[in-house]
DNA sequence: CGTTATATTGAAACATCTCAAGGAGGGTGG
DNA sequence: CCACCCTCCTTGAGATGTTTCAATATAACG
């Protein structure tokens, strides 16, 4: 679980904060005022940091400050809180980067949310991120660049792999089909995403299709290039078995996933990950075929359709044509069955 | 498609010979005597040689003596087409090195199935031997050896990876258990496979356990060294690179298996998995407990039970004990529901 | 504004799971 | 060497979850 470090000089509402965060099963780190949440927070580099604006010695925009420009804590996701919301405050703690901010008074669910939300952000930037760094330019030099809209296949299961691909911007569905003509959602890419990489390593044809959900940006690399890079290159192939390994990682959940849980839960999860994917800003809203979520959950139309009515009368969910707006994402997941 | 070279000086045989692998998909190449068959052979390097033994200008032996010692040719599955069975002329050809042999007169399915088995046995050896080559001696140089005996756990979900597992001799299966308790076949291990190693490269906790299936012996490798060493050496991250994306196509096949497959179907495959990881020579037959085919299925063990006593009695298997015996691999791949 | 694609609902057919009970084999200790 | 226990395998029958087919409603699009 994730560690938050709080930086808060009133003893009351610091404790008070760290035992709601303890409850929900993060592990906290105090520090009452500006100048030892600095130091602590180089030391022991918190996954987020929660920070009072108004303090003695340091105050909060001091600590930001110094924290932005440390190696260690440059990108910790950083939520200010502030006394009462003045809007001023607020500005200008996120214009020097601050990520998120909560006011004072708060309840537990506003603190727990806000907190949720950020850490769950910051892994996918994080994942993003990385990608468009440094020796992935040697990656990119030979691309080149296509559009394509919603709908269009940018290659289908057979086509020998002469590109990898990364999208720059979209949405796109990697999918496989079986002799029956039914269709598996086997990778949703967000931006900064690799796909059809697998088959073009060993030269093979590609054993999946690719679909835009929506008007996508997408980069073709030459499979030659790629190849090549990876085996001189040990930071490109050392990224990309990072990112073959969290493709393991979560392919595996899957096939556990579709062993044994019902479709009920499935289609819970399959709208999470669309949240997780594709969320831009909580409340968490999204256009998505009803194939879509049928096809990632490995089931029928019908089915999952009958599945969303449930969660709607449930109130989990609300729902207007295609557009799917998740009320209560926190009980999809917990749901039991 | 795999490419066959046939030399056989009898035009009539090698005309039937190759309608007959033309009609089972393969793509052929012949040949009209020995010399001819070692040129084509270098050339063209076919995934599989059959070759006749009684030859004008350079007979079967010569051929085998000569294509052994070339690097293109010399890892090529290569059996022999032997007038009568004279067991001294088979003896002789086994001793230089053929895979297989063949009788004349045979019949169709005889040359299918024993082309068919070489084929895939060489794809098995060749994804096995690999690793034991070159810079794989840095990867072992820490290596500890234990011994296990069948139903130890070798690692657990949740256990830190602290090693990375090579599995020299026997067979271990790896899951993943939901909440309910209920265990899904990851993978299974064969002799020269690495397990556990996806975790080890994010320096995380294993997300998936391991069991023996019968006494094995597995090499651990510290994961410190294992990431040092994918760091630096390009071999050994291309190489990983390539395993695991060979693990990904088979986890995108299982994932469309268990969406929409029927039990049956599955089972099936999972028998014919089983096969081709651990047949040692046909007829394959093979201890498993039920449990394992049911969870390679994602299916309730008495489920799976019934599927086995349906092949049975469709005299696909043959059952005795814990024991299973398949009799036709061919029905059961092409089971159609 | 019509036409097509997509979403929704109902009811029956079907596949699979669960629970329950019985059987076969293998090993252990008396 | 036999009786017993334990584990694993097998079968039955009812309950349940899911798919399918068919009909209708709604949204999307030119």
């Amino acid at each position: 679980m994730s560690t938050i470090l709080v930086i808060e000089d009133n003893l009351d509402i610091r404790e008070n904060i760290c035992e709601i965060l303890d409850l929900a099963g993060y592990t906290t780190i105090d520090a009452e005022n500006g100048k030892i949440g600095v130091e602590k927070a180089v030391e022991q580099q918190p996954d987020l940091i929660l920070c009072d604006i108004m303090m003695p010695e340091l105050d909060g925009y001091g600590v930001l400050h110094i924290l932005s420009k440390r190696e260690e804590t440059l990108s910790t996701p950083f939520i200010f809180l502030t006394a009462k919301a003045e809007k001023s405050d607020v500005r200008r703690g996120m214009n020097l980067g601050a990520d998120d901010y909560i006011t004072k008074p708060f309840d537990e669910s506003d603190l727990l949310t806000t907190v949720d939300n950020r850490l769950r952000k910051h892994q996918q930037i994080g994942g993003h991120r990385q990608t468009d760094h440094a020796s992935f330019e040697q990656l990119f030099a030979n691309k080149s660049i296509k559009h394509y809209s919603a709908k269009d296949i940018i290659f289908r299961d057979g086509d020998s792999a002469l590109n990898i691909y990364y999208l720059n911007s979209g949405k796109v569905k990697v999918t496989k089909m079986n002799n029956d003509g039914k269709e598996a959602v086997i990778d949703l890419c967000k931006p900064g995403d690799f796909f059809g990489y697998w088959s073009a390593l060993q030269n093979q044809e590609h054993s999946n299709s690719a679909e835009c959900l929506e008007n996508s940006e997408i980069w073709l690399i030459p499979s030659e290039n790629f190849r090549e890079l990876v085996m001189e290159n040990s930071e490109i192939s050392s990224k990309f078995l990072k990112l073959m390994t969290n493709n393991l990682l979560i392919k595996e959940h899957k096939i556990l996933d579709l062993a044994y849980e019902s479709v009920r839960k499935r289609i819970a999860t399959a709208l999470l990950d669309l949240r997780d994917k594709y969320s831009t800003d909580e409340p968490f809203r999204m256009k998505v075929s009803r194939e879509t979520i049928a096809s990632m959950a490995g089931t029928s139309i019908e089915t999952a359709i009958r599945m969303l009515s449930e969660f709607k009368s449930d109130g989990l969910i609300e729902v207007n044509g295609s557009e799917i707006h998740l009320i209560n994402p926190e009980k999809l997941g917990r749901m039991p069955y």
